[in-house]
DNA sequence: GTGAAAGCGCTAACAT
DNA sequence: ATGTTAGCGCTTTCAC
């Protein structure tokens, strides 16, 4: 018997609460109230049973201890959009960023989850190996891992986050939530479509056309219409309106393709565009086409990501505060799950930037 | 007592396996044996429990789950790197997206965990509330939440994925593993700095400079090794050959313009970049120079990520399979953790991509 | 201040 | 084919 300790330090983190109190010749419960500050141990067995967790590498096993406590420290977050989408879009890319560093800081683990089908069939896409009939939602959601998530909003009207709500999950929407007595976090795209009108008419321009998001998405909707209502209430004239069919650079591409295409000459002197990788690809077109940006027209994208400083000329836009969203997404996430629930929305403000692309 | 059952279904998503067995007048085993498929169930009864899960909305709780099975279901993706780095990284975004899809598609949950400091006192970092001295590492590892790590590489000589390692967790490196004994995905970065002045040189040039990423990173120190190789092989020169500070338009600005400011005029004809964003970077300063691209100077990027294909002139640049690296590094970590692990080192090719911004 | 015991929700021998 | 029993690792009354 040539070691006095049994297996002396053979399995790293394998250690038990069990083993540690053995060791340190405390019971379970002691040894757990020493790995909880708890106040009524004494400080030298507190000290012994610290130097054993030390040495034996010991961390306590977060699975039993959610089982016990209920919370689980991982918060999900909700993209309900297929993968290829979320690639490469910058968007997203700022606000994973934001959501994944807030949450750091505030002791918990996100767990990115994307949702394809934004609209449809979503219980038909079997996630596991199990055959239960495996509605992605439910699976996620009420497993239990998650203690809430934040939830992107997509297609209007899309019922996911009542759903996981409904399953008994703390719900933060980013964007506009269907039901408005789901807590969520938003910015102004009813103001920032107004602005850029506003910014455009301001340099002079009174022919403008908007290329907007998709219709089916609720911020897209917004910036469009504060847009027209911009325009209107100005007098200046929308000479077309039409949708990309998503906030890509090359769904702007088209757009703005099959619009120049229609007529022989370019009869507008302003772009709102519903964000900045549509207006990218909107002065591709325009680029080819021999229209001078912006001594012919006038271009506005909208969120203000780092290409818009890095284009030629300089994109004028709608800067959106994605990585604050983010944070109070997840701030008020976790007050709901501490028990602090506020249900209500909560909308930041946008700010016109403007660049070279504009007069 | 108006209603037959005690509770109809105020909770939804609570019950639990006692309750659908008390309901289902069975036993919580059989119970168990029909949500897990097991085939000595009798029919009827099977489907009568069945029955009783959907009307229940019975959803099994996966914390309890893993407290008995071991497996959680969720894979880390630890990229140590301040999160300003990761936030507008179209590089990291489409990394995460591809680990993040196939992990879905492998019916595992993927949480992301940014660790900064990659070089040193991680440990200071606390990151819950536990006075734990908390090591980051220890803590999400060891947690038992996680059945493996995805860890990409950033700094040379960086101990994490060891330290993950030892902690007990099944780990795959993306990028260049210190230790070459853990298993990792990675792609030919020598072969592409090589690919890429190779192709220059076809083109003509002879003067070169290399603007690579930072010399603490694996990565760019291949690049640029590749590179410097190729060079020296055909007889072209390297002018120069500076580090950005990361990978960033930003950074290849900045080294661009201390190199460009140094000289009086500029006495090279073709530029190895780091990443292409760097590439971005340095062509902007070239642009603002008036020094032509490609006529007068090539410029050669790294990754071919969306931009390369938007940029003014298009970029030629040498591709790196990135979901690919993602899709094998989430599928050998899986494979790892369901008892196959494979100690090897992967190295995925390749490919130039020739486009407008060289010769 | 400390220990004994019960139990979180689930699964897996081991009976029957 | 089904039920009984014993835990997984932890926390938490409740006694002492």
């Amino acid at each position: 018997m040539p070691d006095e300790r049994e297996r002396p330090d053979a399995e790293p983190g394998r250690a038990t609460l069990k083993e540690v109190a053995r060791l340190a010749g405390v019971s379970r419960s002691t040894t757990s109230r020493v790995l909880n500050d708890h106040p009524s141990v004494r400080p030298d067995v507190r000290a012994r049973v610290q130097r054993v967790m030390d040495e034996v590498g010991y961390v306590p096993d977060g699975v039993a201890r959610s089982l016990r406590g209920g919370r689980s420290g991982i918060i999900g977050l909700v993209i309900p959009q297929p993968p290829a989408t979320v690639f490469g879009d910058a968007y997203f890319a700022a606000l994973v960023g934001a959501v994944v560093a807030t949450s750091q800081g505030d002791g918990c683990t996100v767990a990115t989850v994307l949702v394809d089908e934004p609209d449809g069939d979503r219980g038909t896409r079997a996630i596991g190996a199990s055959e239960r009939d495996g509605d992605l939602v439910e699976r996620l959601a009420t497993g239990g891992l998650l203690d809430g998530v934040v939830v992107t909003a997509s297609v209007m009207g899309d019922p996911l986050a009542a759903d996981l709500r409904r399953a008994g999950l703390h719900v933060v929407v980013v964007g506009e939530p269907g039901d408005r007595s789901i807590p969520s976090v938003d910015v102004d795209n009813h103001g920032g479509g107004r602005a850029a009108v506003e910014h455009l008419v301001h340099g002079g321009r009174r022919r403008l056309v908007v290329v907007g998001g998709p219709r089916t998405n609720a911020s897209a909707r917004s910036r469009r219409a504060g847009a027209r209502e911009a325009a209107a209430a100005v007098g200046a004239t929308v000479v077309a309106d039409v949708a990309a069919s998503d906030f890509s650079v090359d769904s702007g591409r088209r757009a703005m393709a099959d619009l120049v295409a229609a007529s022989d000459d370019v009869d507008f002197d302003g772009v709102v565009a519903g964000s900045d990788a549509i207006a990218f690809g909107a002065m591709k077109v325009l680029h080819d086409r021999g229209v001078a940006v912006p001594d012919q027209v006038g271009v506005v994208g909208f969120d203000d990501l780092a290409p818009a400083r890095l284009a030629d000329p300089r994109l004028t836009t709608v800067r959106q505060p994605i990585e604050q969203v983010g944070r109070r997404a997840v701030e008020r996430l976790l007050d709901a799950v501490g028990g602090n629930p506020a249900a209500t929305r909560e909308v930041l403000e946008v700010e016109l930037v403007s660049r070279g692309s504009t007069p």
